[in-house]
This record gives structure tokens, sequence and C-alpha cells, in this order.
DNA sequence: CGGCTCCCGGGACATTTGTCACGGCCAGGT
DNA sequence: ACCTGGCCGTGACAAATGTCCCGGGAGCCG
């Protein structure tokens, strides 16, 4: 039997892929969380096969949670499930030690086949989604510029970054100059909007 | 035998609905659809009695859908079924004719359930979704606004604005202006992102 | 009819934003 | 020892943005 473990906000996503998975012959699902700060918790106590996790989760993100199974829980496997085929996320979740990285398009007869094939040592991800990641090259940011864009996503001043960063406006001034520069866009919402879609932020 | 139309741009999801609801012993899904300009045409082939609906979808707003069912398949039930329960798209679905409203939160058993009830007739809302709708009152925004707000969501300049909108630059920024007044916030950014959590984009 | 709101535009103004040039500090490699 | 690159800050400047005035026209309603 190969024992699941779920990590998935959208309650109906997750409760349709448990009874999905559920219905496979060798396959149980042993555990199912809403949230990334509940996932290492969770695999410790019902030490599944094979993690299924969501990227964009409340508390801690799905990369983040992978890198820690592979200190805390190093037999688990991780297969990374996704909305979003972004670069950078990929790239993120080889480095976390994911071994597969699924999107959420296509068909669910995919999910089954793929996890039997991350069991048996396999690495699976989507050809064309790959070829992406690596003709789009590393994350040319520095981490203090992730940081002004991420706390310019939602209409924030450049008061409201310092502030938050402990920093001088003019430093942030700065920071976002050189993001927009890198990310060849024209002003602050569209650099945030480039590095989202690379799976940089 | 309920017969059922499924509208979801995600893969993976709208199989995992089709195959559990087609388990259920009195529903078979007759259509699924990936995008919203596709759901009447399958809708007049197939003669659903409930068609599910996703509201973001490629192509067409499944609220757009919604009110075309209203006309063209008079006889079909529709249930709305969104990730996002914003106050605003429970009010355009319920003008546009909507049977239902569920937020893909919350179990999978509710979905069965509150297809039966539909066509029983009955209307099926989130209660403290339906309470928040009411108290948040209706769209503040003209016509106008909303066009320059929407403009506005991937970071376009003023200028790329009013030449999308066929306007002065002069106009776009009064609406922009006002449109951040009534959303009570200080940019933008802010405006849009104000506007869409209430489904008034 | 007068009043109202929405649509569209112009002009002036303060504020914010984006850019550039310039410092210094510290860690890393050659 | 030197150079490079990230980090943090300053000051100044042009451009974009947001606000407040002001018009006129169209439609709707009491």
């Amino acid at each position: 039997m190969i024992r699941l473990l779920l990590a998935e906000d959208q309650g109906m996503m997750r409760g349709a892929l448990a009874l999905l998975l559920g219905m496979e012959h060798d396959m149980e699902v042993v555990a199912q969380v809403g949230r990334g700060d509940e996932i290492v918790d969770a695999a410790l106590l019902s030490r599944p096969d094979v993690a299924l996790l969501d990227i964009e989760l409340p508390g801690r993100s799905g990369l983040d949670a992978a890198a820690d199974l592979r200190t805390e829980a190093p037999d688990c496997r991780v297969l990374i499930l996704t909305t979003f085929g972004r670069p950078g996320y990929l790239r993120r979740a080889m480095e976390a030690g994911a071994a597969g990285f699924l999107v959420k398009d296509g068909p669910v007869e995919e999910l089954a086949a793929s996890i039997r094939q991350v069991l048996r040592g396999e690495t699976v991800i989507d050809p064309a989604l790959a070829a992406a990641a690596l003709s789009a090259g590393p994350n040319p940011l520095t981490a203090r510029e992730r940081d002004a864009l991420a706390a310019a996503v939602d209409g924030a001043t450049v008061a409201d970054i310092a502030s938050a960063l402990h920093l001088s406006e003019s430093t942030v001034r700065n920071y976002l100059s050189s993001a927009i520069g890198k990310t060849g866009t024209r002003n602050r919402m569209e650099a945030v909007r480039a590095a989202r879609r690379q799976g940089w932020l």
C-alpha cells in the first residue's frame, strides 16, 4: 500500500483528490492538511511514502515545507502539485529535493501514474516546463530586491515598504528601480507581475 | 438521472469532479468544457438539468454565460462554483439568474447535496456570504470607472489606459481618482485590489 | 422645466515614483 | 592586496500619479 499525504488549501479539491486516490487499489491517503505549517507534523505522525504538496498554502510555502521534509522525513518523497507552472517554482522545487512537479491542468489519470513513477525513484516533470525553466535562467534578483518587490505587491507606498523592511526610503527606491531594470519593465507593478510569472517572488 | 454540465478551467479539478459526480447513483456528467465561450453550445447540445459553472474562465466569464443560459436554455439551472466568495460575484450571480452559489472550500459532499437541492427548486447560498454581500451594498463604481480600473490591473500607465479606452489622459486620471476615492484607498493598485476583493472588477 | 448623475475633457498643482550619480561598509574570490 | 558585488544610505532631478478646480453635453425623473 502506498501511503499518501495531501496538502492542498482548497477544501473541495483536497476532498476530491483524496477520494479519487483512495479508490486506487494500491493507495491510501493517510493524512490531509490545508495549511503549509501542518505538513511536517502530519508527515512525522503518519509516515507517508509520498507527499503531494501544493505550493501556495497559508502558513508556509509548499516549497519550504518540501525542504523541511528533506531533513525531517528523508524517506518521504515529495511531489509538487501546483496551479502555476512557473519556471522559478520548478527550479526551487528541484533545489528543495522534490521528486516531481505536476501542474493542475492535464488529466487526473496523470496523477496516480506519476505517484507510482516517483515511488520507483524516477523524476517526473513536464518536458515543456523543464525547457522553459532552463531557458529562463536563474533568478537575477538579490534577496533585498525580492523583499522590496514582495512588499510592494498590494499597492504599498515606498514609505510603507521602508518601514516594513526597516530601511530608508531612498534605499527602497533604489532596490525597486534595479528590480524594474532587471525585469525589463516600466514600473513597480509590471516588475511585480513579471517576477511572479517567473516564480521569483 | 440528473444530467450535469461541468465548466471549469483546471483540468485536474474538472476531471476529479466529473469522476466523483459520475459516481453518484442518480447523476451523470453529460458535458465538460474548459472555456467560458463553449458553455452555451455544449448546453444546447447536451441539454443538462444543472450547469456547474466556474466564474473565472478563459473566453467568457461564467457569470456572463449564466445570463446567456437564462435565455438560451431556460430549463437548465445554474449553480456557480468558484474559488472566491466575493460579495459582488454573488450579487451578479443572482442577477444573472443563478440558482446557487458555492465556494470551492468546504467539503465535497456539499456539492452533490447542493445539486439535488437546486433541482428541487431551492436556492443554495452560504449564509455568511449572503450577509457579507448584503452588508457590502451594491457596486458604487460607474461603468467607466470599472473599465479604467480593469485596464490598470497589470501596471499599465495612464497613457496605456487612455489609448486602450480611446480616452484622454485627463479623463482617465479623473476616473482613477474617483475610483480611489470610492474604494477608500490611497493609490491605483490598492483600489484595484479592493475592487477585486469585492467582486467589482 | 429644473435638478440630478454620468460621461468626457482641460488645466493647475502637490505628491509620489523612477533614475542617476555618488558615497561607505563588508564579504568573497583571484 | 585588489577587485567585485551585495548592502545601505544621500541628494537631486524628470516623469508619472493623484487631487482639485473648471467646463459642456446627454439622459433620466419629479
